[in-house]
DNA sequence: GCCAACGTTGGC
DNA sequence: GCCAACGTTGGC
């Protein structure tokens, strides 16, 4: 299974409120860059993904989990662009800080650290596991 | 089809 | 608030 990581400020759209949108979850909208669309679409129902804030939190706060695969965003009116439904799954026991990603050697080919203005990215497996283990969880 | 100019994102 | 990096646009 594949790990992803996407991208939200706060202002616009927080863990908070992804986790007021409950079991049903939401769509994630707004992607308009090919790089990000294409992750959009190799994303898999069940695949889960870190929330990251950027902006004011720079920090991974929590797991969502893809529930709707890729289909067409209504608010592009172009119809280029396309979008998936993401639940919380769950918040991180601690969040984990950019500041702490860009410090751990495991996590220096990150797509978070070199290609910070992606909005949707592939996290592998090891990354997975090295960010949950920063966060306190069990991997 | 190339590339300069411009706009946006996001870290600092 | 600034500015670097990147993507997109548009003139040629």
């Amino acid at each position: 299974m594949a790990h992803w990581l996407l991208k939200s400020e706060p202002s616009s759209w927080s863990w908070d409120q992804q986790v007021a949108a409950g079991a049903k979850g939401t769509f994630w909208n707004g992607v308009r860059n090919h790089s990000a669309k294409l992750n959009l679409m190799a994303m898999k129902k069940g695949e889960k993904g870190f929330f990251y804030h950027s902006n004011e939190d720079k920090a991974i706060v929590g797991i969502i989990e893809i529930i709707k695969t890729y289909y067409p965003d209504h608010t592009d009116e172009t119809g280029k662009f396309g979008m998936v439904d993401v639940k919380a799954a769950k918040p991180l026991k601690r969040p984990v800080t950019l500041a702490e990603i860009k410090a751990e050697p495991r996590l220096k080919d990150m797509v978070l650290v070199n290609n910070s203005r992606l909005s949707v990215q592939p996290v592998s497996d090891a990354e997975w596991a090295v960010v949950l283990e920063m966060a306190g969880e069990k991997a």
